[in-house]
RNA sequence: GCGGAUGUGGCGAAAUGGUAGACGCGCCACUUUGAGGGGGUGGUGGGAGUUUUCCUGUGCGAGUUCGAGUCUCGCCAUCCGCACCA
C-alpha cells in the first residue's frame, strides 16, 4: 500500500472540522499555554510559501504542547481593515466588505489546506462590527482617562476635573500636551467648551494640533511607522510635514513602562533594542536661557544630555516652527529670516532627509544670557534642530558636539575647548571623557563627575531641572479613510462628546463612494446622516493599528457582548505566552500593543502588564527566481551552460515550470503564446535555467503558491520542509531542491508500517538498538522544540527512521511512540498511522512519550585516545565506572599539567558524543 | 555615524569549549525493476598515499585554554534596524 497523502490529508481535515479537535475552554484542571501567530491582513493575492512559515513553527509548538498536557490556545483571524482594500474600492466601485470577505474565503482555504491545529470557533475580524465595538470601548475608555505621573498609571479624568475644581492645576503631576497652570477660580470660571478645550491636554485619547505625516496621494496623514524614508509603506507615495488638528494616543506617556518592562521578556535582543532606540530615552536637564528682543525678555528653556558643557556655549540655536523665532526675530533681522522659513517649510521631509549634513542657518538678531558665565550669545535658527524632540531649542557647544561643530565653522562662531589638551582643530570632541577645563567650578573634574554636578548646580540655583526625554511621540490616531472604525464620538456645540457605551458599536455609514468629499472632508462626510441626536459625528476612522493591539484579549473570549473578556477567561489565558510574526512591526503593532494592553491594566480590565511573554520572529522567504535565454532576434532559447557563446536576453520563466533548474519545454511552449513554437538549444538533452535570488514577486513569476506543493508532495511534506530549510528566525530563499529528500522520507516512513501487501505492525519485543533509537530522538526532540530549532528535529528524524528501516523495525512497541513524535510535524500522515494502529481518538489527545535514559547509555564506551592531539587509539571502559569522579580526576589532571607543562595530553571521547580530557604521563 | 545580527563544502545547513561538516540536496559508482521526478548499497571539504594513513582546513590577525567553529580583543565583509534625538 502506497502512501496517498491526497486521501488522507483531505480525511484528516474533513475530521479536524467535523470533530471540533482543537476547540478548547478554560479547564481549570490543566495547565494553559497561549501560542499567537501575527494575524494577516487578507491581500488579494492570496498565500504564498513564505507566508506559512510562521504559522507552522507555531502550529508545531501548539501541538507539541498539547501532547505534553497542556491546554493550548491556538487562534486565528483576520486584521481585515486597511488601505489595499479602499483602494481596491475606490477604483472599482465595490465594497472593501465584499472584496475582504472574499480574500478571506480565499485565505481560509490555503490554511485549511497545510493544516493547523487552530481553535477557529475563536475567529475574529477587525472589521466586523461585533469585534470593532470593543477597539470603540477601549478608545472610549482612553478619552475619559488622564495619566497621573505620580501613580504610573491611567486614571478617569472625573479624578482630574475634580483636583481642578479644588485647586486649579497646583499639585496635579500628569502627562500632558503642554504645561497648563490655573487656578480653582479660573477653571470655574470657564465656559464649557474651554473646560472641553483644556481636558484635552491631558486627555490619553485627545484632540490636538500637530505637525503630521500627511500623504496627499493617499489622502490621509499617516503614522511615524508607517512612513519610510519619506514615502509612505502602503503605496510608497510621497509624504509632507503638515499642521492638522488629529485624534492622538498619548503613548508618551507610557514611554517609561514601555522600556522598563521589556527587561523581563523572552524577546530577541535585536528587537528589544530597535524598541528601546525607538522609545529613545535620554537622561539630562533642562536649562533656561533669558534671551533678549530689545527691551523684551524671553525665557529659552533647553534640553541637554551635557550639562557638563554650558561653559562652552557660543551661539544658541532655534528650530524653524519654534515658537520663540517669531518672539525673537529683531527687526534688522525680519527679512532675513522670513527668506529663510519661507525656504525650509517648502523642504518636503525627502529634500530634508536628502541634504542632511548641509548647513543652513540665520542669525535672529537677537542675544541670550548663559545663565553661568553672563556670556552673550548669539541665537541663530537652523533646520538641525527638530522642533518635535525636547524643546525645539539647543544650547550649542561646537567643541563638543559635531552638528554645532559644522555650524560654528560655517557661521563663523567662536569654539571653546572645555577638555584638557582635546584637539578641536579639525572636528569636535565628543567623547565623554577627560578632564574639564574653562568652566569654572567643574574645573579638574572628569566628565562623569562633572555631568551630575553640572546638573545638580543648575538645580539648586534655580536655572533648571534634570530631565528625561523620550523620543517616543504621542500616535496620530485618525486616518481620512472610511475602510476603518468610526470613532464614537459626536460633537455636541463643538464639543468632543463620547457617545454613550451601550450604543456601541456605532457601525460604518454607507457611502456612494470612496474617496474624499469635494470640500475635502473625508469620506465619511458623504454618509447621508452621519449624526447622533443630530450632532455631527466624527468623520475620521481609526487607523489599522486599532483593530489590531487588543486581538490578543479578543481570542480569549471572542463571543462576549458584555465585555472585551471576561474577568474569568482573562484570568485563566493571562497572556500570550508564544508569539510568533515578523520584525517589520517591532515599533507599530509591538509598541502600541504594549500600550494598549498597559492601559486596561490599568483600568483593572487585564491581570496582565505585558500581552506578549516570548517572542520569535520568523524569517522572510525570498524568491528564487528561473531565467530562460534567448538569443537576441530569435525564438531560440539557449541553455544556461552554452549561453555565453550567444548573445542572449535574460526573461523571467514560471519556476512553477521549471524543476530544479530544468526546464520543462512543453509547459513552457504552453505557458505563453509566444512560446508555442519555441525552439531550444540543450546541454546534455535539458534546458538548465539560470537562477537569481528576489523578492517573491508576481513580476518575477517566483511566486511558490502553498496550494501547488500541497498539490504535488502533500501538506506533511510542505511543513516539513519549511522547518527543514533552516532556522525558522532566518531569512533564506524558497528553493524547492531538496524537497523531494522530505518527500522520500515521509514515503520510507510510511514503509515502516505497510508494505506492498499491507500493514506489518507486529507485537514482537524490541531490541536494545531500536530502543535505544527511540529514546535518543525522544530526548532530540524535547531540547530541540523547546529552543525552536526544527530544522535539526527533522534531521533526527530522518536519521531515526534511517535506522529503524536498516533493522527492518516493524514492532508497535517502537512505531506507536514514534508516530506521536512524528505528529506535530506532520499531522496528516500521523492521524492516519495512528488510527491504522487501532486507535479511536485523534493523535492530537496522545501524550508525548516519557524519555527512558538507561536505553541510550552504552553498556561499554569505546574512548579514542590522542597524545597531544597526535597518535591515537582507543580503550574501552566500562559504563559501571563512576563518571562524575572520572571528570573530578580529569580536571585536577589538567591542573597539573597546565603547572607542570610536560605532561602529555590525552583526549578521551565516551560515547555517546563526549569528550572530556585525561593526562597520561 | 549609532545599534543589532551573521560569516563553516558545489548548495541548504549541523556541532553543552572536546573526532568539524550530522541530516538533506546535488554529484559519482554499483545494484534492482518491463519502465519511472521508483527502490537499495557505497563514496563525496582540499591535497598526498590510494588496503593500516598523513597533512591541511570553520572570513583575517592576536589572546585565554591541555584543547577554540564556539569564549575575549582588534580588523574585514554581508544583512537588518535607527539616523541632524542635542
Amino acid at each position: 500500500m502506497d502512501y496517498d497523502f491526497k486521501k488522507i490529508e483531505k480525511k484528516w481535515q474533513e475530521y479536524w472540522a467535523a470533530n471540533h479537535t482543537f476547540q478548547v475552554t478554560e479547564d481549570e484542571s490543566r495547565p494553559k499555554y497561549y501560542v499567537l501567530d501575527m494575524f494577516p491582513y487578507p491581500s488579494g493575492a492570496g498565500l504564498h510559501v513564505g507566508h506559512p512559515l510562521g504559522y507552522i513553527a507555531s502550529d508545531i509548538y501548539s501541538r507539541y504542547k498539547r501532547l505534553c498536557g497542556f491546554n493550548v490556545l491556538h487562534p486565528m483571524g483576520y486584521d481585515a481593515f486597511g488601505l489595499p482594500a479602499e483602494q481596491y474600492a475606490i477604483q472599482t466601485g465595490q465594497h472593501p466588505a465584499v472584496t475582504t470577505a472574499k480574500n478571506i474565503a480565499r485565505y481560509r482555504e490555503q490554511l485549511d489546506r497545510i493544516g493547523f491545529s487552530f481553535d477557529w470557533s475563536r475567529e475574529v475580524r477587525t472589521c466586523d462590527p461585533a469585534y470593532y465595538k470593543w477597539t470603540q470601548w477601549a478608545f472610549l475608555k482612553m478619552f475619559g482617562s488622564y495619566y497621573d505621573n505620580d501613580r504610573q498609571s491611567a486614571r478617569p479624568i472625573s479624578e482630574l476635573v475634580e483636583a481642578f475644581e479644588k485647586n486649579g492645576t497646583e499639585g496635579v503631576n500628569a502627562a500632558c500636551s503642554e504645561e497648563l497652570s490655573f487656578t480653582a477660580g479660573q477653571w470655574k470660571a470657564m465656559s464649557e467648551k474651554e473646560k472641553s478645550d483644556a481636558l484635552m491636554n491631558w486627555r490619553i485619547a485627545y484632540q490636538g494640533v500637530t505637525s503630521v505625516n500627511w500623504c496627499p496621494k493617499l489622502g490621509t496623514v499617516l503614522a511615524n511607522d508607517e512612513v519610510k524614508e519619506g514615502y509612505s509603506v502602503r503605496g510608497g507615495y510621497p509624504v509632507e510635514q503638515k499642521k492638522m488638528t488629529q485624534w492622538q494616543l498619548r503613548v508618551s506617556a507610557y514611554a517609561g513602562r514601555l522600556l522598563d518592562d521589556l527587561e523581563d521578556l523572552e524577546w530577541t535582543d535585536s528587537l528589544k533594542d530597535m524598541q528601546r532606540n525607538w522609545i529613545g530615552r535620554s537622561q539630562g536637564a533642562e536649562i533656561v536661557f533669558k534671551a533678549l528682543n530689545g527691551d523684551q525678555e524671553y525665557d529659552i528653556t533647553i534640553f541637554t544630555t551635557r550639562a557638563d558643557t554650558v561653559f562652552g556655549v557660543t551661539f544658541m540655536v532655534l528650530a524653524p516652527e519654534s515658537d520663540w523665532v517669531e518672539k525673537l526675530t529683531a527687526p534688522e533681522q525680519k527679512a532675513a529670516v522670513e527668506e529663510y522659513l519661507a525656504m525650509a517649510k517648502k523642504k518636503t521631509e525627502r529634500e530634508r532627509i536628502a541634504e542632511t549634513r548641509k548647513v543652513t542657518g540665520v542669525f535672529t538678531g537677537s542675544y541670550a544670557v548663559n545663565p553661568l558665565t553672563g556670556d552673550k550669545v548669539p541665537v541663530w535658527i537652523s533646520e538641525y534642530v527638530l522642533a518635535g524632540y525636547g524643546t525645539g531649542a539647543i544650547m550649542a557647544v561646537p567643541a563638543h558636539d559635531s552638528r554645532d561643530y559644522a555650524f560654528a565653522r560655517t557661521f563663523d562662531l567662536p569654539i571653546i575647548p572645555l577638555i584638557e589638551g582635546c584637539d578641536v582643530s579639525e572636528s569636535s570632541f565628543d567623547a565623554k571623557d577627560g578632564i574639564m577645563c574653562n568652566s569654572g567650578f567643574l574645573n579638574g573634574m572628569t566628565v562623569k563627575e562633572a555631568i551630575p554636578a553640572a546638573i545638580e548646580y543648575v538645580e539648586k540655583n534655580g536655572l533648571g531641572h534634570r530631565k528625561i526625554n523620550y523620543r517616543l511621540r504621542d500616535a496620530i490616531f485618525s486616518r481620512q479613510r472610511y475602510w476603518g472604525e468610526p470613532f464614537p464620538v459626536y460633537f455636541k456645540d463643538g464639543i468632543a462628546t463620547p457617545m454613550p457605551e451601550d450604543k456601541l458599536p456605532l457601525q460604518l455609514p454607507e457611502v456612494d463612494k470612496y474617496l474624499p468629499t469635494e470640500s475635502g472632508e473625508p469620506p465619511l462626510g458623504r454618509a447621508a446622516d452621519w449624526t447622533y441626536e443630530g450632532w455631527p459625528i466624527e468623520k475620521s476612522t481609526m487607523p489599522g493599528f486599532a483593530g489590531s493591539s487588543a486581538y490578543y484579549l479578543r481570542y480569549m473570549d471572542p463571543h462576549n457582548d458584555e465585555a472585551l473578556v471576561s474577568e474569568k477567561a482573562d484570568r485563566y489565558w493571562r497572556n500570550v505566552d508564544l508569539y510568533v510574526g515578523g520584525t517589520e512591526h517591532a515599533t507599530g503593532h509591538l509598541i502600541y500593543s504594549r500600550f494598549w494592553n498597559k492601559f486596561l491594566y490599568d483600568l483593572g480590565y487585564v491581570c496582565e502588564k505585558e500581552p506578549f511573554r516570548k517572542l520569535i520572529n520568523q524569517g522572510m522567504i525570498q524568491g528564487r527566481s528561473n531565467f530562460v535565454y534567448r538569443i537576441i532576434n530569435t525564438n531560440t532559447f539557449v541553455s544556461c551552460g552554452l549561453k555565453d557563446q550567444y548573445e542572449t536576453t535574460e526573461i523571467h520563466v514560471d519556476v512553477n515550470i521549471v524543476h530544479n533548474d530544468r526546464l520543462d519545454i512543453d509547459a513552457f511552449r504552453k505557458w505563453m503564446p509566444d512560446y508555442a513554437d519555441a525552439d531550444f538549444i540543450l546541454e546534455n538533452g535539458e534546458y538548465i535555467c539560470g537562477y537569481a535570488i528576489e523578492k517573491m514577486s508576481k513580476s518575477m513569476f517566483n511566486v511558490v503558491n502553498p496550494d501547488m506543493i500541497c498539490d504535488t508532495y502533500g501538506a506533511d511534506t510542505l511543513r516539513l520542509y519549511e522547518m527543514f530549510l533552516g532556522p525558522v528566525e532566518q531569512s533564506k530563499p524558497w528553493d524547492t531542491k531538496g524537497i523531494d529528500g522530505v518527500n522520500r522520507f515521509l514515503k520510507r516512513f510510511w514503509r515502516l508500517f505497510y508494505d506492498r501487501d499491507g500493514f506489518i505492525v507486529t507485537d514482537g519485543k524490541a531490541t536494545p538498538a531500536e530502543l535505544k533509537t527511540l529514546h535518543k530522538l525522544i530526548a532530540k526532540e524535547k531540547a530541540d522544540i523547546e529552543a525552536f530549532s526544527y530544522n535539526t528535529t527533522v534531521s533526527a528524524f530522518m536519521i531515526a527512521v534511517n535506522e529503524l528501516y536498516e533493522q527492518k523495525c516493524n514492532k508497535r512497541e517502537i512505531l506507536e511512540p514514534l508516530v506521536i513524535l512524528l505528529s506535530p510535524f506532520a499531522p496528516h500522515i500521523c492521524e492516519e498511522l495512528w488510527e491504522a494502529l487501532g486507535h479511536r481518538e485523534s493523535i492530537a489527545f496522545a501524550s508525548f512519550p516519557e524519555y527512558n535514559e538507561a536505553y541510550t547509555v552504552e553498556d561499554t564506551c569505546t574512548y579514542a585516545v590522542s597524545f597531544n592531539g597526535k597518535t591515537r587509539f582507543t580503550v574501552d571502559l566500562s559504563k559501571s565506572m563512576d563518571k562524575d569522579a572520572v571528570e573530578a580526576e580529569v580536571r585536577a589532571d589538567s591542573r597539573t599539567a597546565k603547572y607542570v607543562g610536560t605532561a602529555s595530553i590525552v583526549k578521551v571521547i565516551v560515547v555517546p558524543g563526549k569528550i572530556v580530557n585525561i593526562v597520561i604521563k
